[in-house]
DNA sequence: CCTTGAAATGTTGACGTAAACATGGCACCA
DNA sequence: TGGTGCCATGTTTACGTCAACATTTCAAGG
């Protein structure tokens, strides 16, 4: 695990001294200079940051950090990066950390030793962070995660809500206005594609489907369930295009939403004549594939942003606040996949 | 900038000296536990993680770090983490750090500031790194980058490649086989949907298309310019679609060539029996779009794990190697959307 | 030319860790 | 029973920075 911090000693670049010497000066005004300091006289700051420039100086973060106690860093802890909802709440959250002026660590949490003493072994997995932002914890639950004690948190993975501050989208009111959306169009009922049943968002999204089928005085269908991607929905997708019956369908996600697309044209299936479609997540390219594909939208930005803004509240407060849960609302985008049925 | 590092000293957790006096050792002892040395008797190490155990100790990496000159982290450079391409390679960066126990930290570089010691200056922005890797520098060259001396860099912008060990998917390949796949269908010429002027991968695309039809005999037809975007390839294709003697058309990324899909879609000219398209990159969405997108593929996961090998190897020779360039082979992935042009 | 005081600069020490070196204890063998 | 040597543990020190406190410089006014 750790194979790069127990390596040897490393020649580090030039110290704060090698930059006094050079520029006839204390380290102390070299700190002031390059902490921004005012009491510093122009010329002595001239000539600081001309002997900064000559030695390549920048100062040792480490050291910093060891003298202020803070790292000036925000860790990330999420599994896969690439996908659309982790990139975009990423993308969000470091935009969000950089105007504070915290850079962001992707942190790999250590997997669960068999050995005993595992929480301790965890522990010592590497946390030179403020705070710790989760977006997904994958199978990790609060007891095997044996964060440091004290560290400030905020998570999105609703897995973990309930045990941290957390800011999650509002799917089930978005599940419900897109189930709505259908049965005001017309539609007898509509079909599920799911997402695994071990995701909560995904238990989160087909509950709420099979609340609002119900409300309207519906049984719902047995839903199909995929894994999030387009492959498992195009899959389901081939069953769902087998049966006559199908005038919508509500996927958990766009990417199966698409799968499903492929399906149904590979059916000779037409979109939005005979069967419906809405997704959920709002990625970019559903909007310019054919028919444009409406969805639930997701405001992932500002769900990174919140993120931040909470877990700073905490770093700066120095103590976990209280549980608190915001809820960022969703969108339903009418596009082109949804049309009254087939009369 | 850094409100972060200028804030007051913070109460930072337990040390090791709490640990050692709780477990009636001495710190160092505490230290060889928590390095995993093998010096500890049994019972002496059981003590020491008790005492951790129930202080919540964990060993302050910015004391860590000082003192062994390493920060067990790598930098990576790169602006709007969602897209495709920075995603992957993120992705694939991140998976390969962890497997040699780094971790990474997304960098943000300052923006030039206006003030004459602007590189003094950029070079104090946070570099709590051991190497940094750059995906996508934007606007940034060599000179304003300002990195501290002695830095290991790897970088896969093509943008910098020649000032820093560099790896790089093999786009003129990837364009010749792109439009040579093409022609050998039958097709009189090859379209093109083209990147920003101002993208050197988008530039090398463009050329080496250029350069396969010329071989061939055939003058190429003005490029359209899109912006990466799905949106900007629509609106290209729009103009494509308006014109009967386009037959194929190879995108400079597979977002583009999705937005053309749909355009050529609207406008009733079928995919591929009149239209063939080609895009790039490879894309997981391209497979279940309808029909499946031929395209050529980059492989992010081997880019990404060859510029962490690259860095590691001049982090471990306290070095910087001599320019090297490694390129990745990209691969055509032949899907639905090509076929022999009408006849 | 001296006083006064504020501004500029210097000195000291502590943050937490781990390498290097120092010491102490115990098993094993003659 | 007295070495002999190795293994476990303790002590010292330096890593680079910056806050707090100490000292020097210098301009302005008498």
């Amino acid at each position: 695990m750790s194979t790069a911090a127990t390596a040897g000693r490393r020649k580090v670049g030039p110290s704060i001294e090698d930059v006094a010497r050079l520029a006839g000066v204390s380290a102390q005004t070299v700190s002031r200079v390059s902490t921004g300091s005012q009491r510093v006289r122009p010329n002595t700051r001239n000539r600081v940051l001309t002997a900064m420039d000559q030695l390549g100086y920048s100062p040792n973060q480490a050291a910093r950090a060891l003298r202020s106690g803070t790292f000036g860093a925000l860790g990330l802890l999420a599994y896969r990066f690439e996908r659309t909802g982790e990139a975009l709440t990423t993308q969000g959250v470091v935009a969000a950390a950089e105007a504070e002026g915290y850079s962001v660590t992707l942190v790999n949490v250590a997997n669960p030793a068999s050995t005993g003493w595992r929480s301790a072994a965890a522990r010592l997995s590497d946390q030179a962070v403020d705070g710790l932002i989760i977006i997904r914890a994958e199978t990790e639950t609060p007891e095997t995660l044996a964060l440091p004690a004290g560290l400030p948190v905020a998570v999105s993975d609703s897995r973990l809500v309930g045990y941290y501050p957390a800011v999650v989208a509002d799917q089930i009111q978005g599940s419900i206005d897109a189930v709505g959306h259908l049965l005001e169009l017309g539609h007898r009922t509509v079909h599920h594609i799911a997402g695994p049943s071990n995701s909560d968002p995904g238990n989160l999204r087909r509950a709420a489907w099979q609340r609002r089928l119900e409300e309207a005085g519906i049984v719902p269908p047995e839903p199909l369930v995929g894994d999030w991607t387009a492959a498992s929905g195009y899959a389901a997708g081939q069953r769902l295009a087998a049966d006559p019956a199908v005038t919508a369908v509500y996927c958990a996600n766009d990417e199966m939403a698409l799968g499903l697309l492929r399906a149904l044209y590979e059916a000779g299936r037409k979109v939005p004549d005979e069967v419906s479609i809405v997704g959920f997540d709002g990625i970019a390219l559903g909007e310019f594939v054919y028919p444009p594909l409406t969805t639930v939208a997701q405001d992932y930005a500002e769900i990174g942003r919140t993120l931040v803004k909470m877990l700073l509240e905490q770093v700066r407060a120095q103590s976990r606040v209280p549980q608190e849960r915001v809820m960022i609302p969703t969108e339903l985008i009418v596009r082109g996949t949804t049309a009254p049925p087939p009369s």
